[in-house]
Formats: structure tokens, C-alpha cells, sequence
DNA sequence: TGTACATCAGTGAACGCGCGTTCACTGATGTAC
DNA sequence: TGTACATCAGTGAACGCGCGTTCACTGATGTAC
């Protein structure tokens, strides 16, 4: 224990969640390269030059930024592929979750869209890399219930990065639909087509073999 | 002929060209929000404040940019629409005309995918209204395909978002494809995924009835 | 056709402002003895 | 336990710079007669 958890390594911990938590807060507003560093230090409450003790630049600070929101989306991915219900039991679970979670963590969503094609290219990079970990896990849980002849390897990751794809897409239209209007029945909406899709999705895939 | 094309009218639209190629071209390595107006009089030669001839500001710009870039894309879907083969044919053609369409207009789509869900909100709303005339289009183009009394207009619905979200979805994998490596293959593969995607869906549509 | 005036796209200088980054510093926390 | 020194998170002043916007202007194009 010579150099970690003290009362210094505690402070620092502190501002540095404090940076992070203000930039997310910003980022509810503007996209990550209009972020500008002297505006996040002035909502935490220290001098400019304090960042510097914790991240290199604004990017460095998207990278972190990109792992935590996505540590939080990877939770909750492992507990709909842990539940093992039927089909219709797993979507109705799965745009549940996904609903709460945008509800929860709205900013972490919003910066997920936003920067996953956003002008950061390190940020870009390590969105990329972690929504394809997502879909491999997808792929790995979903292989033992699909009849190995009929779904060779490159099938099941197609499929794989068909559900990923989808739920960024429908947790982007839950946030669209709390935020752009009050009405509660845009995310009854959103809920019933995402739920509409996932069927059509599994009826696909029940027929892959006729194909 | 007042006030339409004399000489003086026929230069200020070629200047207003050359404000909107330059944006258009500097977005392909950063998103609106950080975009200086600036930057943009300066590539295409003319003083800063030329610029307020033209636009209000840079926002402004950038609706006038979705509405070009989302006409070209409503092109390609308009001649997809009207070809009227059977579903393997038409998924064929479909990923095809992507793919020309993301290697001819490269910028245009990534301007759309980056400033989907980018930090200029009058862009966001003007992309997801011209994305919302897709799917209105696409629904209307299936509708007598597909048999009444299974398809209440809200599963029509259902399916012609899951189409237009799978359209942008599938140009954006073809951009990275084209510009984060070298390789030719990656193209096939996004193409190849695409193509199984659609095809899915196409089986999930068939046996939408059984549902 | 020629002339006198109006329009208006583009100029260039000026402005105040907030930015990112640097630097020597301070003082609380950590370490060695 | 107490003392002397080291570390280092955060400070505050300073810097040069490019930004968006304004303004009176210029001169080519358009219009009226």
C-alpha cells in the first residue's frame, strides 16, 4: 500500500470523478469537440491547469468517458443474455432494460450516439471496440440454441451485431423520445416497435435454415 | 425575370457552392459544433464576413447541408423502391446501390451519421424529420405487398424504420470500411453481413402472420 | 443606345473575448529515521 | 512519537492566438428613362 488509497490518492480520485461527471453533464448539450477544457474545470471548481494532473487532453478524457458509459451498457447486456426465457419473456426483459437504463443513464446514451460517429477519432476507436466485444459476447451466448449446421460461425455474429445494433438504436430512441417531447406515450411507442422488431428478428431466425 | 439569374445571382450561388463543398469537405475530419466560420471563408478564398451573405451562421449551413445530402440518399431509395423483383433480387440491388452510393458520396453520409446525433439540434431535428419522409415512403412503397389483415399500419410502420435505421446503419459500415483500412475485404464483409441481415428480416416478414 | 442612379456581393480592418498551455509556486500529505 | 525532507494535486498569473461579429467601403451588375 505505498502509493494507493490515502487521503491524497482519495482527493485525487475525487476531482478526477468530479472532471468526469461535469464533462458528461456538459456533454448532455454539445458533442465532445466543442467541449472546451477551461469549461469543464470552471463547473468543477479548480484552476484550468488542474486538469492536467488527471488527463492529457479533452480526448483522454472522452476515452475515460467511453469506458464507464459502456461498462454500464455491458451490465445490463449480461443480464438479459443471463435470463433464460423464452423468446417473447427475453424481448419483452430486453427493451425493459433497455428503457430504465436510458432512463437511468440518460447522458451515458446520449454520449454514446453522439460520439460513436462524432470527431474524435480515439473516442470513435474505443466506442467502436467496445460495442464489437458486445457483440461477440451476444454471438458466444446465443451459439448453444442455434443448430450448428445451419449457422455457421459468420451467421451468428451477423446476427450478433444485428441485436447490437439495434438496441444502441432503440436506447437512442428512448432518449429522443424523453427529451425532444413530455409525452409519455412517444416511449410507449418506441418500446411497442423495438419489441415489434425483436419478433420479427426471432421469427427471422427461427426460418434461417429454409434460406 | 426581376430578380432570378442575371450574372450577379449566378456568382452568389457559385459562392454559396464553394461555402457549402468546403464545410462539407472539412466535416469529413470533425463534427459541425467545432467548425469555425472561419475555417470555412478561408478554403474557399473570401473574406469572413462574406459569409453572413449567405447564412446566418454555421447551424444554418448545416440544415442546408442535411436537405443536399438526404436528397441524394432519397434518390437511391426512390430507384431501390421502384424495381419490383423478388426479395432476393432487391436485397441485391439495395446493398448494392448503398455501397455505390457511400463510394460517390462519401461525405454525405458521414455528415449524416456524425450529425445524426450531434450537438446542433436545428441539423439533429432537420435529419430526423427527412429520415421520418423515408420510412413514410418505404411504408407506403410495401403497403400492397403485404397482406391487410396481418399488417395494421402501425406493424407497416414498424417495418419500413427497421428498413431506413438498417439503410443508414449499413452506409456507415461501409464508410469505416472504406477509410479505417485498406482493405477491399472489409467491404465484402460489410456487404455480405448486410445482404444476411436483410434477408433475415425478409423471413421475419413472411412469417409475420404466424406471430 | 447612353446616362444616372440603385443594389448588393464581397472587402478589409477593427473589436473584445475566451481559449489551451506554460510556469514557478504553495501547502497538505507521505516517508524515513 | 517527533522531526526533516520529498512528493505532488492544485494555484494563479501570464502568453499568444484565432475566433465571431460589426462596420463603412468599393465596384461590378441591374434598372429606369
Amino acid at each position: 500500500m505505498s502509493h494507493t488509497s490515502g487521503v491524497r490518492q482519495a482527493q485525487k480520485e475525487k476531482t478526477r470523478r468530479a472532471l468526469m461527471d461535469a464533462a458528461l453533464r456538459l456533454l448532455e448539450d454539445q458533442s465532445l469537440s466543442s467541449l472546451g477544457l477551461r469549461e469543464v474545470t470552471r463547473a468543477v471548481g479548480v484552476a484550468p491547469a488542474a486538469f492536467y494532473r488527471h488527463f492529457r487532453d479533452l480526448s483522454d478524457l472522452g476515452v475515460a468517458l467511453v469506458e464507464e458509459c459502456l461498462s454500464s451498457l455491458h451490465h445490463m447486456i449480461g443480464a438479459i443474455l443471463a435470463g433464460q426465457d423464452g423468446d417473447e419473456e427475453r424481448i419483452e426483459a430486453t427493451v425493459d432494460a433497455v428503457a430504465e437504463h436510458v432512463r437511468r443513464y440518460p447522458a451515458h446514451i446520449r454520449f454514446i450516439a453522439r460520439e460513436r460517429h462524432g470527431g474524435v477519432r480515439p473516442v470513435r476507436q474505443a466506442i467502436a471496440a467496445e460495442l464489437d466485444r458486445f457483440a461477440d459476447e451476444v454471438a458466444t451466448a446465443f451459439c448453444p440454441q442455434l443448430p450448428a449446421e445451419s449457422w455457421p460461425p459468420e451467421d451468428v455474429r451477423m446476427l450478433a451485431e444485428l441485436y447490437v445494433d439495434h438496441m444502441v438504436m432503440t436506447a437512442t430512441a428512448f432518449l429522443e423520445a424523453q427529451a425532444d417531447h413530455t409525452e409519455a406515450a412517444d416511449e410507449r411507442r418506441v418500446a411497442a416497435t423495438a419489441r415489434k422488431q425483436l419478433l420479427l428478428i426471432s421469427l427471422g431466425r427461427h426460418h434461417w435454415h429454409d434460406a
